[in-house]
DNA sequence: ATACAGTACCTTGCATTGCAAAGTACTGTA
DNA sequence: TACAGTACTTTGCAATGCAAGGTACTGTAT
């Protein structure tokens, strides 16, 4: 019962804020082109989302057995072959779905604010 | 090795997409105006974000933990007493911490969702 | 007194997921 | 043959949402 005090970290905020959240990104990128881990990776980064090679590929797993994308081996001219991601017609159902949520929490978190933050 | 297809449903990524989310739009309540848990759901349902006693009262309990809040007893005219809870010191810091990354998070997807979708 | 409904708060256990860290394997070059 | 670069994988941990069940206080009706 001494319920001391901890410490507080963003950090570890901002890293669950990223929870369940990033399938939607991910599945976004696919769905405009077919790509590759470490391609997903820097377009990710281009838009200031850090993801991370332990996140991306378990939760590549995911979608593929969820069956919302597929993936075919791709010879590369400097490496080992890739395992090139595409979307498919459940994953395009998905990612409408996706869409639709975000935009409900986007206009809800954004509601809030605007309500409560005396500026 | 049998990779089997599972069921995929939209509300297990929904819930994901709650966790760690959340304390921002609470710590926004209650940075507005002392308020108590009941109300809090209230007011998060009445902006479309659907939160439950079971999230919410550990989620207040680990912000009490950290120092983001405190409360008070306070008596009502209709029940047992309740938790007023309000924003401390440090609750303010991490509120405006919050905002921001809401904000990088929330430019970012809709920077890739134009990106991407061709609508 | 007693029972009951309403209100408020709390706890346990599970499933899921992000992430650090460490590992495997293929390719071409020195 | 060794090494660096690229690509993919796995293990273990910590954190959190949530369903479900529980405790306790208050006032009202029986």
């Amino acid at each position: 019962m001494t319920d001391a005090l901890q410490k507080y970290n963003v950090e570890n905020t901002q890293s669950q804020m990223r929870k369940g959240f990033l399938e939607f990104p991910v599945l976004l990128i696919i769905g405009a082109k077919p790509t590759y881990a470490p391609d997903i990776l820097k377009q990710l980064k281009g838009a200031n989302l850090l993801v991370v090679e332990g996140t991306l590929y378990p939760l590549l797993s995911r979608m593929k057995r969820f069956g919302l994308v597929t993936y075919s081996w791709e010879e590369s001219k400097s490496g080992p072959p890739r395992k090139m991601y595409t979307i498919t017609t459940q994953g395009k159902e998905a990612l409408a779905q996706l869409e639709t949520s975000w935009k409900s929490l986007d206009t809800s978190v954004n509601t809030l604010i605007k309500h409560y933050k005396k500026s």
